[in-house]
DNA sequence: ATACGATTTTTTTTT
DNA sequence: AAAATCGTAT
């Protein structure tokens, strides 16, 4: 039995043991929210739930998974019986089992944005648009534009003259874009994340028997970060929940950052009035900083006007005010985080204590020079995620040949890597392959090379070279088997052609071979892919026990959720922090501003905000920049005196 | 006609 | 730094 009064603060026990019912609870920043809502499902199960008619929908799979863990020390392995991940991945758990209903097969396969990317390219050209002269929006413009259209539930013509106006011009041809994109997607069998929640809530809304059975299925519904949810994944919960009812979300309306990708503020703002009779609960004890922090965290978000009212007390005592920190460029800026990461080390703060926030990936390139130079050990977690590297693509796309022969995306990719072979001769061999009944074995013969040209011939001797080697070992090895010989047979030797760091990617390779023995077969293995963000090796147990501890060097956004005892805030400059694009979005600013504010609640016991007074412009000398609207708002009077939640520190090294 | 290397342009955030 | 574009070699 648990004992949740003694484990749990009264607001928190409320939550906890409330009767069911529609609810929502705004809980701030290190709050406990987490704790909430493990022990809420904790309790549903001694309640007699059963455990897999309880879903919990969470942001990444991580947390999930991280959650689901706890549940399970509290109550056993009937925890693991939870239907628990983000929306993206219940919506394929869903669709893999209905996908007929839909006109796909079940073994549909998942786009990555890179993939969609290279697929929408493809439909620009196969439509014939002439992108030379004029300024048609690039590929990954188009995406963002579709991908956007999708989760708001907007039609294109209208986002895109809402949103984009300098595209209008090219309306007709970006609707035919978007339209062959659509029709290359089925008939290639293949779904990009969006059409995870689209066609998940298509699936509830025009099959009521598909809905009833969900919708009675579960009893309990749990969904965490609701205030980064869209307006799909809002509607998916309110059918799946019409039912029982018993729906409780949690969030906090002050750390919604996510509306880039459609998610929509009003859901948190608006749920009362969706659900009748759905009552509030606030967690306002923070935990995790120290007054000081807070204060200042709460200065910034109370110019934002539409939100809930809370005030976020804290438990902890004492503490330093926070630092802001005026540096003369970006080189004094990596200086001087690299100098005080050394003493804090040396005041015994271990270093993956230490975090380094900033908005976007490039502002943080000068840090990580600084940090080699000095051999400060760090992690960046932010950029290319490890599945979106080239080497881990070409290597599924291998695996995907094996599997599935008449895999399009993953043969051109795999022909393109070979001499000779480009764009056009790819999609030439793929026509051959495609009419054959079996690709794999057509692939060997006379007739597909003497369809193609002389220039291909020693790139397909490689090809098939490799390919035997492939298809092989994966009629007899294990999948992380069958990635090592493709790595002996040939591909090894690609990686040191054409990278200078061949061994690196090569570990990153071994590194995929041994994730894949979590998996039943190839098939699953490939298929769960694309959900997955990384190999993270924080399964709680292996980063405290063998990893070396290093600093953390991240954007906001992949921030949340998490936390540190030191926070250094980087590029605090008007134009960076906020960003001068983000500026232009409807509602740009108060989401900057909840992204500072996010990145500010990470701190546990100090944070440092700097500002490079030089705008480091791409080597030469830049413009002089003021500090972030973030801070100049924060100051009354003169910041050197106590009222301002920070103190001023002017570094002048010469 | 095609591939591929050199050159120029543009760079937010992510399941 | 990566992608789109341009120019040259095959």
């Amino acid at each position: 039995m648990i004992d949740y009064k003694s484990e749990l603060n009264n607001e928190q026990l409320r939550v906890v043991t409330a009767e069911a019912g529609p609810m929502l609870i705004i809980a701030g920043a290190g709050s406990g929210k987490t704790r909430a809502l493990t022990y809420r499902t904790a309790w549903l199960i001694e309640q007699g739930v059963p455990p897999d008619r309880i879903l919990l929908a969470t942001f990444t799979n991580k947390a999930a998974r991280s959650m689901l863990s706890r549940v399970e020390r509290l109550v056993g392995e009937q925890a693991r019986l939870v239907w628990g991940g983000t929306f993206h991945s219940l919506g394929n758990r869903v669709l893999r089992r209905h996908a007929r209903r839909l006109g796909y097969e079940g073994n549909y396969s998942i786009m990555d944005r890179e993939d969609a990317r290279q697929l929408v390219s493809a439909a620009v050209m196969e439509a014939g648009i002439t992108t030379k002269s004029e300024k048609f929006p690039r590929s990954d413009r188009l995406m963002e534009m579709i991908s956007l259209a999708a989760n708001t539930s907007i039609p294109l013509d209208v986002l895109v003259g809402d949103r984009y106006p300098s595209a209008v011009p090219f309306l007709t041809d970006i609707l035919k874009v978007a339209f062959r994109y659509r029709l290359r997607k089925s008939e290639l069998n293949v779904m990009d994340f969006d059409d995870l929640l689209v066609k998940w809530r298509d699936l509830l809304v025009e099959h009521s028997d598909v809905r009833e059975e969900y919708a009675r299925k579960f009893e309990h519904i749990l969904v965490d970060e609701y205030q980064d949810t869209n307006v799909i994944q809002a509607n998916i919960l309110e059918l799946l929940s019409s039912f029982h009812r018993n729906i409780m979300v949690v969030g906090d309306d002050s750390q919604s950052i996510y509306s880039f990708r459609g998610a929509d503020y009003s859901n948190i703002l608006g749920f009362p009035d969706r659900y009748e009779g759905a009552r509030i609960f606030k967690l306002e004890t923070n935990y995790r900083s120290t007054p000081p922090i807070l204060n200042l965290a709460n200065l910034s978000i109370v110019n934002n006007r539409r939100q809930y009212r809370k005030q976020l007390r804290a438990v902890r005592q004492g503490g330093v005010r926070p630092v802001y920190a005026a540096l003369a460029d970006a080189l004094e800026q990596a200086d001087f985080v690299a100098q005080r990461i050394i003493e804090i080390v040396e005041e015994g703060v271990p270093l993956n204590e230490t975090a380094v926030l900033y908005r976007a990936h490039h502002h943080s390139m000068e840090l990580q020079m600084e940090l080699v130079r000095r051999g400060i050990p760090f992690v960046v977690r932010s950029g290319i995620r490890f599945f979106e590297q080239a080497h881990v693509k070409d290597m599924t796309a291998f695996l995907r040949i094996a599997v599935n022969p008449f895999d399009e995306l993953a043969w051109k990719r795999v022909l393109g890597l070979f001499g000779g072979i480009g764009r056009v001769r790819a999609n030439a061999i793929w026509k051959l392959l495609a009419g054959s009944d079996d690709p794999r074995r057509f692939v060997f013969s006379r007739e597909l090379e003497e369809g193609l040209t002389k220039a291909v011939q020693p790139g397909l001797r490689d090809l098939r070279d490799m390919l035997r080697i492939l298809f092989e070992s994966a009629e007899t090895d294990q999948p992380w088997n069958v990635i090592e010989r493709v790595i002996a047979g040939g591909y090894g030797t690609f990686l040191q052609s054409r990278y200078d760091n061949r061994r690196s990617r090569e570990d990153d390779l071994r590194q995929l071979a041994a994730f894949s023995r979590n998996f039943d077969s190839l098939d699953e293995f490939l298929s769960d892919l694309a959900l997955m963000a990384s190999l993270d090796e924080d399964d709680e147990v292996s980063l405290k026990e063998r990893k070396e501890p290093k600093v953390v060097l991240s954007t906001i956004h992949q921030a949340k959720g998490l936390e540190w005892s030191v926070v250094f805030m980087i590029r605090c400059s008007e134009g960076a922090m906020p960003l001068a694009r983000a500026l232009r979005e409807p509602g740009g600013v108060d989401e900057e501003r909840r992204l500072f504010y996010v990145a500010a609640t990470r701190a546990k016991d100090r944070l440092y905000l700097c500002h490079p007074v030089i705008e480091g412009n791409r080597g030469g000398w830049g413009r002089p920049c003021e500090p972030s609207r973030f801070i100049r708002e924060l100051i009354h009077g003169n910041a050197a005196e106590a009222g301002t939640p920070f103190e001023q520190w002017v570094i002048d090294r010469d």
